[in-house]
RNA sequence: GCCCGGAUGGCGGAAUUGGUAGACGCGCUGGUCUCAAACACCAGUGUCUUCACUGGCAUGCCGGUUCGACUCCGGCUCCGGGUACCA
């Protein structure tokens, strides 16, 4: 009996479904471990086999957990607000809601078809009000909360209330914004309600803020920068403009030192930590005022420029300042003499793209303002430019030049031929090149020559806190978040506005669900899609006020990192409608073991969910600092395109076109033609399913090579338009979802990035069938045998279940189906197929294969679905115990011998034994080895 | 430019702490079975040399450390990913 996969697979989904095996339950007599794979955000197109690499990977990972009596949390949900649902609307009319259904069915469809253990009935669509409410809850708290520096966490706003009431803001350390004024209680009590509201707004951990944005009219909406290509949008090709916004946005910058810190107690690649990190881009240096010097002062005209530098060392070596050609200050600071040269810089400027701006770094380019300032520590009169190099948006826009010790500096001053003055003993070459050495001591340094670094910056941070031009600084590049969305299909904003202030609507009305809108576009002034909905106002219900009274809402929508930043949560108590998962629940599951997902999220979904984690322990709602303790990011797989070459010359009406294979192509003109993938078979054309795959090759004819068409081939990224998109679907359906588990975790380290190549599959297919036929003969009889093992059984067996573990607990998922195809082969040739072995086999084999593993568990007379839930075998290493251990001899580092010893022969014994060997004899040719190296277990090596 | 990764047979990859480079799988070659094919099974398969034995060469390139290097160190080339020139 050959093994039906179709059959056996089919049987025990419906059997896992019917009676719940994987529904999860606090259970404190087990330890818990949670098992989480990024939501998917469910496209129109459905899974292609990249997707489901991550999901394997975790699944075997559940499941070898739960045999290993943990009490698994392995659930799955939608991230299901988003652009494309928005986008099909707008074309078709149809309601984002159905598209979003419909593709959410077929993702679950595809999903159960591959064997995952899911608890599907915690799964959580964030698009779902039931869901969305507690998204909107967060954000209230969010806007209800300020950061306390002294406390170094998020307090109620209302406690800063009182605080303000009774002694003003002078005590209190919280972030807020830079242009915060100081004040005293008696000003804050004498305010209006609407100063003190506007005053909250800049304490307020979200609040509305004026941001540039990419502006689309032609989309009604804001852009990301990499969705704007040489000014216009990527999608459609319309015209993008830089507007000033009130955006909603996000403080994540209070929790900067947080979120580099915890970075230290999480388990995930250094790699992705070292972009979280320079994406915080914490650096501790000090900003100096330096006073302007313009020959043509206006009233506008600044009086200092502040810089911020991390080497304020270096100040004597000041020869330049640099500002930004966007800067606010540069009309004021051009003399009429530079007018003309400076604005022509600055047009230039604006016209080059980013990317130009990048990649020509080597080409000096600037502008001088004719104004200066003056260098505060030696009085002299330091000439500002403007330079493409630095950029309006950081820090403050401007840069001390110093070109000793910096070798763009450097480039700019030899440019412009400004002295290059040395600033350190240590410092060599520097007509050469810039050195940024902190050796030696300080010259041409005024009050710090003879110092050493870090004596000298400390001297010269004080006195600018002294001479109050300047302080040490620790500066971030990380900006507060942008919180808003000008769109329709997402989470709305539970915000009315008040004479024109933002006031939350009552936790008891949540939630503000989306209303109904008949067109997904932004209305006729511009307003978002929201604006279109009848009646979207606020009626207050809870304060007393007048009937009728109606205030507009919010009419932007969330972004898609709101509901994707706290979802791990939902999942420990999926159906809660009192809270967003009860206290018991987050104790219990507390954080994520194992967290697996693409590495593309490095800086976005894994930055703000930190952030809001942190928030919501602050608020002692949560028990972890960090949700995710172990990250893996799995490798992007990418498309393996097929080809076939056109005979330029077939081409014509009333002409068959002609195909040419791959090495016979040269001979003659083609044109090269992506194939669809799945009707190749290892690089081979299926020259019939071809002539069928479209109209206009019905009637094809073929130039072959030992009678087959060979096919080209290349490496891309997978895509309907290139043909190179592979459906997990049908492989399930040929080979079965067991054999694609185990052949997608054979393709190499989950990690690394691999394009998909079926060819290959057949081998894990012939595994599974190999597995069977240790069950059943050619006859279809069934023979396992209840005889006790033999020794040389147990030993392959055993060194199976040692590494099948070792490499699951360092997550080799490659070698483990190595390892699982070793052990049945030697089963195999042992002809074994005895039960006491074949029991502990399948259960080894279930994280990868659980289908077929839940049948050969049945056949071996255990209880049906109990397999997932058995104990992982023991390892006995008394069963690998050998007599022998093969040495290999090597003569000066290469091999010439082989030689069996001992396991507990001792060192000097086996030098003897190698030293009489005959091939050793040979190579010594008479004379006396130099030294005899033995490593124990492991290798002789004879020096000569 | 900067940051991070990577490079091993025809292909995917293995080698966990410096100790037999190429496990396992694909493909290919030959054989058994079959009318034939498919399936299955057996044998071979880095490369050069050789009838064979054997030997030389080989983990992107150059150099170093070591009895011994895919593994460690220095320098480079190429490929992939990220990116906000972050002072």
């Amino acid at each position: 009996m050959e093994y039906n996969h179709k059959e056996v697979e089919q049987k025990w989904r419906q059997f896992w479904e019917e009676n719940q095996t994987f529904k999860t339950e606090i259970d404190t007599s087990k330890p818990k471990y949670y098992v989480l794979d990024m939501f998917p955000y469910p496209s129109g197109a459905g899974l292609h086999v990249g997707h489901p690499l991550g999901y394997i990977a975790s699944d075997i990972i559940a499941r070898y957990k739960r045999l290993k009596g943990f009490n698994v949390l392995h659930p799955m949900g939608f991230d299901s607000f988003g652009l494309p649902a928005e986008q099909y609307a707008i074309q078709t009319g149809q309601h984002p809601a159905i598209t979003t259904e419909e593709n959410i069915t077929t993702y679950i469809r595809q999903l159960k078809q591959i064997g995952f253990s899911y608890d599907w009935s915690r799964e959580v669509r964030t698009s779902d009000s039931k869901y969305y409410k507690w998204t909107q809850w967060i954000f209230m708290q969010l806007f209800n909360h300020y950061y306390d520096k002294d406390a170094n966490k998020a307090l109620k706003i209302t406690d800063l209330v009182e605080k303000f009431a009774t002694s003003g803001n002078k005590s209190v350390n919280a972030v807020c914004d830079e242009d915060t004024p100081v004040f005293t209680s008696e000003e804050w009590n004498a305010m209006s309600e609407f100063d003190q509201q506007s005053m909250l707004l800049k304490y307020r951990l979200t609040y509305p803020d004026e941001s540039v944005v990419n502006w689309c009219p032609g989309l009604g909406t804001v852009l990301a920068n990499d969705e704007v290509k040489d000014g216009v949008s990527e999608r459609g090709g319309f015209p993008v403009e830089q507007k000033k916004m009130k955006q909603w946005a996000m403080r994540i910058t209070a929790y900067a030192d947080r979120l580099i810190d915890g970075l230290n107690e999480v388990d995930w690649s250094d790699a992705l930590k070292e972009q979280q990190r320079n994406w915080i881009g914490r650096s501790t240096g000090a900003s100096v005022r330096f006073e302007v010097l313009t020959p043509n002062p206006q009233p506008l005209t600044p009086q200092n420029i502040e810089v911020f530098t991390t080497r304020v060392d270096t100040i004597y070596g000041v020869s330049f300042m640099v500002i930004a050609p966007e800067h606010e200050y540069v009309p004021f600071l051009t003399t009429p003499e530079q007018k003309e040269a400076v604005d022509e810089y600055v047009k230039w400027v604006a016209s080059r793209s980013e990317l130009d701006r990048m990649s020509e770094v080597k080409k000096v380019s600037g502008v001088f303002t004719g104004s200066y300032v003056v260098n505060p520590f030696n009085d002299e009169k330091v000439p500002i430019f403007l330079a493409d190099y630095v950029l309006a948006g950081y820090g403050t826009g401007a840069v001390m030049g110093v070109p000793s010790g910096d070798q763009r500096d450097w480039n700019f001053a030899t440019h412009f031929k400004l002295p290059i003055v040395p600033i350190l003993d240590a410092q060599k070459d520097i007509e050469k090149e810039a050195d940024n050495t902190k050796e030696g001591k300080y010259i041409n340094s005024g009050i710090i020559n003879g110092m050493e670094y870090k004596e000298a910056t400390k001297t010269l941070t004080t006195y600018l806190e002294e001479k109050g031009i300047g302080k040490g600084k620790i500066q971030y590049r990380l900006r507060n978040a942008v919180f808003s969305r000008q769109r329709y299909w997402g989470e709305p904003v539970p915000v009315y506005f008040k004479d024109g202030l933002p006031y939350l609507i009552e936790e008891s009305e949540l939630p503000l669900d989306l209303p109904v809108i008949d067109k997904y576009l932004p209305t006729e002034t511009g307003e978002p899609p929201l604006g279109r909905a009848e009646g979207w106002a606020y009626h207050p219900s809870h304060n007393g006020e007048g009937q009728g009274v109606r205030y507009p809402y919010e009419l932007s929508t969330m972004p898609g990192w709101a509901g994707s930043s706290w979802y791990w949560y939902r999942y420990m108590d999926a159906q809660n409608e009192a809270e967003f998962a009860s206290q018991d629940a987050i104790n219990y599951w507390k954080a994520v073991d194992l967290y697996i997902g693409g590495s593309e999220h490095a800086t976005g979904h894994l930055l703000y969910s930190r952030f809001w984690n942190k928030f919501l322990k602050d608020l002692g709602l949560v028990p972890e600092e960090e949700f995710a303790k172990k990250l893996i990011n799995q490798g992007m797989i990418q498309g393996r395109s097929n080809f076939v070459y056109r005979v330029k010359s077939s081409v014509g009406a009333g002409k068959n076109p002609v195909f040419v294979s791959y090495n016979l192509k040269d001979q003659y003109e083609t044109t090269d033609i992506h194939v669809d993938v799945n009707i190749v078979n290892n690089d081979i054309l299926d020259v019939n399913a071809f002539k069928n795959w479209r109209e206009d090759f019905a009637n094809a004819e073929f130039i072959l090579e030992d009678g087959k068409y060979v096919c080209g081939v290349e490496v891309e990224k997978m895509s309907k338009s290139k043909y190179n998109v592979v459906n997990p679907d049908i492989l399930v359906d040929k080979v079965g979802a067991d054999t694609l588990r185990l052949y997608e975790m054979f393709l190499g380290p989950l990690e690394q990035a691999k394009p998909w190549n079926t060819n290959g599959i057949d081998g894990s297919f012939r595994f599974i069938k190999k597995v069977w036929r240790l069950f059943y003969d050619d006859q279809s009889n069934f023979k396992v045998k209840d005889e006790a093992p033999t020794p040389a059984e147990l030993k392959v067996l055993h060194t199976a279940i040692k590494k099948v573990e070792e490499d699951l607990e360092r997550y080799s998922f490659n070698t483990v189906v190595s390892t699982l195809m070793i052990c049945v082969n030697d089963l195999g040739s042992l002809k074994c197929s005895k039960k006491a072995i074949l029991q502990e086999l399948v259960i080894l084999m279930s994280p990868y294969t659980p289908h077929i593993a839940e049948e050969l568990w049945t056949l071996l007379g255990n209880e049906a679905g109990t397999i997932s839930y058995a104990s992982f075998p023991k390892f006995n290493p008394s069963y690998l115990v050998e007599a022998n251990f093969e040495y290999p001899i090597s003569i000066n580092g290469k091999v010439r011998a082989n030689i069996s010893f001992p396991t507990d022969a001792v060192p000097a014994d086996i030098e003897a034994g190698v030293l009489a060997n005959e091939v050793v004899l040979k190579w010594l040719d008479g004379k006396a080895p130099k030294k005899v190296i033995v490593v124990p277990k492991r290798i002789v090596n004879v020096v000569m």
